[in-house]
DNA sequence: AAACTACATTGACATAAGTCAATTTAGAGA
DNA sequence: TCTCTAAATTGACTTATGTCAATGTAGTTT
């Protein structure tokens, strides 16, 4: 729970967005945010709204998603403490792109539109982040785009497995941090070719699943699985 | 053919990277550009290759793709005159995010990526234009991965062509500026599978196609099957 | 412990869309 | 006009994956 004003500031000073910028600067936008609180499971804005400010998450869990008309999802991203959330709509004016839920209490930082867009516009610093914030959010997309229209689920899977476990400490055991189900409609997928992808793989040897923990025993045929065009495609992970 | 210094400045004045920035600015950026040009089917850049600065396109069309280990193309974006080129990897500093191909004979300018980030960080026009950019592509992406996960090639397509209908003339009338195989890869098919939902939304009744000529006959069913969750999609397509 | 809930799995089935191969069409060049 | 080539179409077939329905599992609450 953030009360204090002091706290807020260094928390915000953490942020992507607000990373790097002069003391003053940071006082100023700390001064036109306005806190705002979402209970778990709840509607923070939907696709085609009209966007008038952007956030940032001070704390919980935030899923993106587009809906198609069946009712099934697809999840965008899944932002947490320090994320920021709507910066396209907020920068262009635009209406929200996707549909975003609190996965469990939220507390978010908002900024009126017209106020960012000043800040903006007065620190170079700021639109650096900003950039950065785009262009990872771009090429995160690539790799969607890719997975969806290239892969089949296993594939994607096995690419996403291997994802975690370059950020896990042994590289060798990775743990999901979402439901199945989210990762199921992260993959572009439904939780029952999931659960069946998984299964394969078990069963061809290539890992271990016990619930939401994965051992991975054969990194070869799962990189080949995942089936990367590009030789040396790290980069491309950053 | 692009050939005198003068005629290049008010080119550059006119594109979406370089617009509004102050004169001697400009000049000062067109010093640093270098001119390429590319035959037509030429390799610009491969995914993965490590990437040392960012283009724009003075002439000629560009087609950015990733591939698949099949051999089969998911086009990311057709880039034509004044679009800029690479802005992502210019700026992060990673790798190239896709293979980009030249589709007509294409002259570029070069901006190595030390100077352009310099610039960068001189300029807040500069900045401001190329979050305009970036924004615009994560839109697009954004409705790339909505129409791969959550709609069938034909919903995708009856997307696409209203997308065209709204840029035409007449909005009955919409031409193909690519060939049907582009545009197969650009919605994430392949031509068979692409040429049998025309000649099915034929039969139905929802259009009528000549080659690259389509005329739509009814445009309530069509928008049904592009089936766009949000009541009011416009917004999205700015 | 029992019951409730959400999540996950499994099976049977339908179908959209990819593959392969053959044919047609249309444009460019000789 | 007649190739020659690339693009587009068509047909027969296979397969991945979505749908529906039932069952199983685990965590939470009473």
């Amino acid at each position: 729970m953030i009360q204090l004003s002091q706290e807020l500031r260094e928390l915000l000073g953490k942020t992507e967005l607000l990373q790097n910028l002069l003391g003053e600067r940071l006082e100023r936008i700390a001064k036109i945010a306005i806190i705002q609180t979402f209970q778990n499971g709840s509607l923070i804005f939907s696709e085609g709204e009209r966007c008038q400010g952007i956030f940032l998450i001070l704390s919980g869990r935030i899923k993106m998603f587009k809906m198609s008309g069946a009712g099934r999802e697809q999840i965008m991203g899944l932002l947490g403490a320090g994320d920021c959330l709507a910066g396209v709509p907020a920068f262009d004016g635009h209406c929200y792109a996707a549909f975003a839920v609190a996965l469990e209490f939220v507390e978010l930082l908002y900024f009126p539109r017209e106020a960012f867009l000043r800040l903006l516009q007065q620190d170079a610093i700021l639109s650096f982040n900003l950039l950065t914030i785009f262009s990872r959010q771009l090429r995160r997309f690539s790799q969607l785009i890719e997975a969806l229209s290239l892969k089949d689920v296993s594939g994607r899977l096995a690419t996403y497995i291997l994802l975690l476990s370059h950020q896990s400490a042994d590289s060798r055991d990775v743990e999901l941090a979402i439901t199945k189900g989210q990762l199921a409609a992260f993959m572009g997928t439904i939780p029952e070719t999931l659960s069946r992808a998984l299964q394969k793989m078990g069963h061809d040897g290539l890992l271990i699943v016990d619930g939401p923990k994965i051992r991975i025993l054969d990194f070869q045929r799962l990189q080949a699985l995942a089936g990367d065009y590009t030789p040396n495609h790290r980069c491309l992970y950053s």
